[in-house]
DNA sequence: TAGGCCATCTGGTCCT
DNA sequence: AGGACCAGATGGCCTA
């Protein structure tokens, strides 16, 4: 199942709540990008005389950074994914807490806490239908229909 | 201030 | 090959 566009997803991104953490993170991750820059072992090659030798190490630390380039876009790619992913996880998570009888809409309650709710819930219902199944089975032992 | 919770990044693995 | 999923790490925010 692919999900949006990497732009559409930056602008969900764009608009998340949580978009000051995010950005941090970004900022954080843009510095460990920059830090790590294997292009610049070439820097004791620039010593070599040869022309073409010179041409062709040129070129190859081109490639190395197009390469590197590709990567990270790549990774930022799937970083985008991966929000978008633990976005709709989190929508889920929502809709389930709204879908939690006696649970105030404004009611502050953690991923766990929806969890466990929602199981107990259940546990109660299962409860329920079992009791009204013997209700139905003994309160009516004659049916003319 | 410690601890809980959350969002995000990241690298690995699995699947199509 | 590329995307989905997962788990670990990290840092920010909030509350007792």
């Amino acid at each position: 199942m692919s999900t949006g566009s990497a732009a559409s997803d930056a602008d969900d991104y764009e608009a998340s709540p949580g978009r000051s953490a995010a950005s941090a993170a970004l900022e954080r991750t843009a510095r460990k990008v920059t830090c790590y820059d294997p292009g610049r072992y070439s820097d004791e090659e620039l010593d070599d005389d040869g022309a073409e030798e010179g041409r062709v190490k040129q070129e190859r630390r081109v490639s190395r950074a197009a390469h590197r380039d590709a990567r990270q876009s790549q990774r930022n790619a799937a970083n985008a994914r991966e929000r978008a992913r633990m976005r709709v996880l989190s929508k889920a998570f929502s809709r389930l807490k709204t879908s939690l009888p006696w649970v105030p809409a404004d009611t502050k309650l953690s991923k766990l806490d929806t969890l466990r709710l929602a199981s107990s819930y259940i546990s109660h219902l299962r409860q329920l239908l079992q009791e009204d199944r013997l209700e139905t089975r003994f309160a009516h032992p004659v049916s003319l229909v």
